[in-house]
DNA sequence: AGGGGCATTAAGTATAGACATATCTGCAAC
DNA sequence: GTTGCAGATATGTCTATACTTAATGCCCCT
């Protein structure tokens, strides 16, 4: 019946949060702690290195652990492929390709992904349905440079994301989400008026340095994006 | 020199992303790891629990560890407090009290927050500028059943958000993102025009299954919420 | 063939002890 | 007063070992 990482790592949240241990005190050493929880150090070691993950406690050398003064709020959003969050919503997925050609990179996006003067891009616009009706247009430019097979992949029948995550599973990314009004292809395409205020997010994937692609993808009228924290 | 718990989660991490293990294969078991890194199996074992919060990888008892097929994407969004944000991006803050009234909750307000009929609500809205320049239009209602001490709060020189955050430091939240059209009350607030697109944020706050406060935020034209991951 | 139960296996967690590293504090030298 | 060094101390990490828990898959019984 000793205590696990679990009970000590909930009984210190409970001092917190009932004020025990006001925000900005600080808190008993591990060494302490170890003792009146009657267990190892490692165990509230663990603890509380979790607690700082979750932005509680504030953890220095030497200096000990403090309750932070406003704890750090911050939410994970899972980033789903398309086709995932429409089946999970017990919808039936469809997928068209609108548009694709190849071309040298418009100034603007060699500017924000660091591309060289003269790369080529294949740029894509496709549309995801949910149950038939309009969900998300995805306006998308991926790099020959560094991914040359996307010029001969086929894309009328799966979107390149999908074809993307099996090609390049492991990147980094920048994500931005904003708000814009429709203009006519957007209205057109997604089902509202030329105006509409429009859910977007825009995403800059790189691999090692060098850009991947660069993707907006704008949802349907009256879509919201969630997360509980 | 022996191996480190991040040279481990490193070296495996490079096994993964250059195709060595690749998406839904087996990683080998933890004891073999630890015999071929020269460790303890408990460094193993934190390097891949890391890995697997990372959503690298996906870890369960017996069946073992293997290579996540497509790794689930997901981006931390840190929550500032407004006055933080501006004063971050070196612009001065100012806020300003709009308008200010206590009110039963109307009927969309007690079904999003679960209130009581007949509840009691402040209903706040604040302006937040940078530089002298709209920056975020809050609406914000707090339930006085749970915070009573809000009503005698004053509001004029500080805004909800830093009172609450002392108030109430610890509490769980939901948080959506959208786009919403300017009315014409947005509009004069933000300086924009009726019928802009804007982005939006609503949150919900809970504290031990009790509603606390409900917000909309909506930020000036062009604001962007940017994260990396 | 089908179903129930048990052995096996891999991850999950705990422990005591040790050493590493960052950094705060006070004291001493300039 | 300021700088710099040394000691003290709290967290960070590793090890070796042990026990726990979940789940697979095989065996045996029906």
């Amino acid at each position: 019946m000793t205590a696990t990482y679990r009970d000590v790592k909930a009984d210190i949240l409970d001092k917190i949060t009932q004020g025990i241990w006001p925000p900005g005190s600080l808190v008993p050493n591990e060494t302490d702690l170890a003792r009146s929880y009657d267990c190892a150090r490692a165990t509230v070691n663990r603890a509380m290195r979790e607690l700082a993950e979750d932005g509680i406690i504030e953890r220095r050398r030497k200096a000990g652990t403090r309750v932070r003064m406003a704890p750090v709020r911050q939410a994970r959003f899972a980033i789903p492929i398309v086709r995932a969050e429409i089946e999970d919503q017990g919808a039936a997925y469809r997928y068209a390709l609108v548009r694709r050609d190849i071309r040298a990179a418009p100034d603007w996006l060699r500017a924000r992904l660091n591309l060289r003067d003269g790369g080529r891009v294949l740029h894509l616009v496709c549309m995801h349905y949910a149950d038939g009706a309009p969900y998300q247009h995805e306006d998308r430019w991926i790099s020959l440079d560094l991914l040359p097979k996307a010029a001969e992949a086929d894309f009328t029948a799966t979107g390149p994301n999908e074809w993307l995550v099996a090609a390049m599973p492991f990147s980094n990314a920048e994500i931005s989400f904003l708000a814009v009004q429709a203009d006519a292809s957007l209205a057109d395409h997604l089902g509202c008026a030329a105006g509409d205020a429009l859910f977007r997010t825009e995403r800059s994937t790189w691999w090692e340095g060098q850009a991947i692609t660069f993707v907006r993808l704008t949802f349907r009228r009256g879509h919201r994006m969630t997360a509980q924290y």
